[in-house]
DNA sequence: CGACGGCTTGATGATCATCAAATAGGGTGG
DNA sequence: CCACCCTATTTGATGATCATCAAGCCGTCG
């Protein structure tokens, strides 16, 4: 890795889960998505189950009156459309342009009924956004707006920073309303969490896309985790 | 089964899926749990994986100062302890005398992987409480506290009612406190919004812990679902 | 340059959390 | 069986947080 100028923008921490789905048969196919494009929706038949290869996807739910809940964003190496019954229970599209290598559920269901280690996959996948959903769960059942804002710095600069980094510096992939409506609140309420933090000296917002978190010590106690990493 | 009087309660809808873990294996175990024991702790090892046999288990997770947010309630039939890493996220304890039936999740493990379709079991298992969290996620981020406890009511009563049903007659199984911490509201206003629903003529309660809904269209109506079911 | 979309900032009000007190319910022991 | 106590629940009063409405700003693109 090359030094680092105090603007300068990290890249992620690279994920090891990704392309696991590769070499798992010959009937995948790369879809390349243009920004806003849907992968599927609420209601669908799950058919295709898929794997970020590059770009975001995000996820929601939409009320009959509008209101939007974003689930959300999946990244390169993610898998995205996994289902109980066969049908999507939300939907996906694209957060920018993004790439997706999507596979039929059902062959993917025959492939893992023959290689364990394929279903132990598909598992731990189910399984580990299991887990991170209910982090989620406490952010938008407990916390209040300052605690939400700085949660989701937090969950984004961990993309981008290895164990002690005091700072770190990364582009938000997304806009204040998917902020707002993961976060289970408004883009004005995002944005006035944002100055704030960045009156109170934790962050820089050097552009309205762009954060540099000063102080990850002071941003994790806004953030109010229970992680012992901090 | 006995005659129905109008105040009488409803049994739940019989669970197809309840039991499926037993003939797995001999090494299960059923454990016996009192009011508000624990099954396990936020951080410990996930050494077991449990399917409740009997009773309320209630999962939820604990923030440094106290804030709590239920993440769900498992009921007879359904499996409680899933982990990707063998490490549990979240605490689980008995809401009321309960029984569960444990089994060490590295045999279940080994089993799963010579019976591709206990996997398959597991894998649904997880992707339908993957599901069920979305609806949750629309609750917790875009709903207000009427339609939070109109939409709490109603998942209640569809365990009791088969379609079309106009009214039933149920307990709740669980504290305001309970609903409250599930919602991410308050025990008062969890209170406020039951009695408004009452004094809308929507619900009865006949006691503090009994539901009788009067009008379970009004009540979907109340509770913003998109299901097409109402 | 002008127009547009996205973001910020300000002002106001509604919803809901909090604090406080009264009531009901459930269980225990006399 | 009743009195009592403890907990859970309801109801009321107040205030804080945050959603909403509105206006201005900034960066981008045609």
């Amino acid at each position: 890795m090359h030094a680092q100028t105090a603007t300068q923008l990290s890249t992620p921490v690279p994920d090891q889960q990704a392309g696991w789905m590769e070499g798992t048969s010959h009937a995948q196919h790369l879809v390349k998505l243009s920004h806003n494009e849907p992968l599927f929706y609420d209601g669908d038949e799950a058919d295709f189950i898929y794997e970020v290869v590059e770009g975001l996807i995000i996820s929601y739910n939409i009320l009959p009156d509008g209101r939007r809940q974003v689930l959300g964003f999946s990244y390169p190496g993610d898998i995205v459309g996994l289902s109980h019954d066969g049908i999507h229970h939300h939907c996906s599209s694209a957060g920018g342009a993004a790439k997706v290598r999507s596979m039929p559920r059902g062959m993917l269901m025959r492939v893992a009924r023959e290689r364990p280690e394929i279903a132990a996959k598909l598992l731990v996948c189910a399984t580990s956004q299991l887990s991170r959903v209910q982090d989620h769960f406490v952010l938008l059942g407990c916390k209040c707006a300052q605690e939400k804002v700085a949660s989701f710095l937090l969950e984004l600069a961990k993309r981008y920073t290895n164990e002690g980094d005091r700072s770190v510096t990364f582009e938000l992939p997304v806009k204040r309303s998917d902020i707002a409506d993961y976060l289970g609140t408004t883009i004005e309420t995002v944005s006035r969490q944002l100055t704030k933090l960045r009156t109170a000296g934790v962050i820089d917002l050097p552009q309205t896309s762009v954060v540099h978190v000063r102080d990850m010590i002071a941003l994790g106690q806004l953030a109010e985790v229970d992680d012992s990493t901090f």
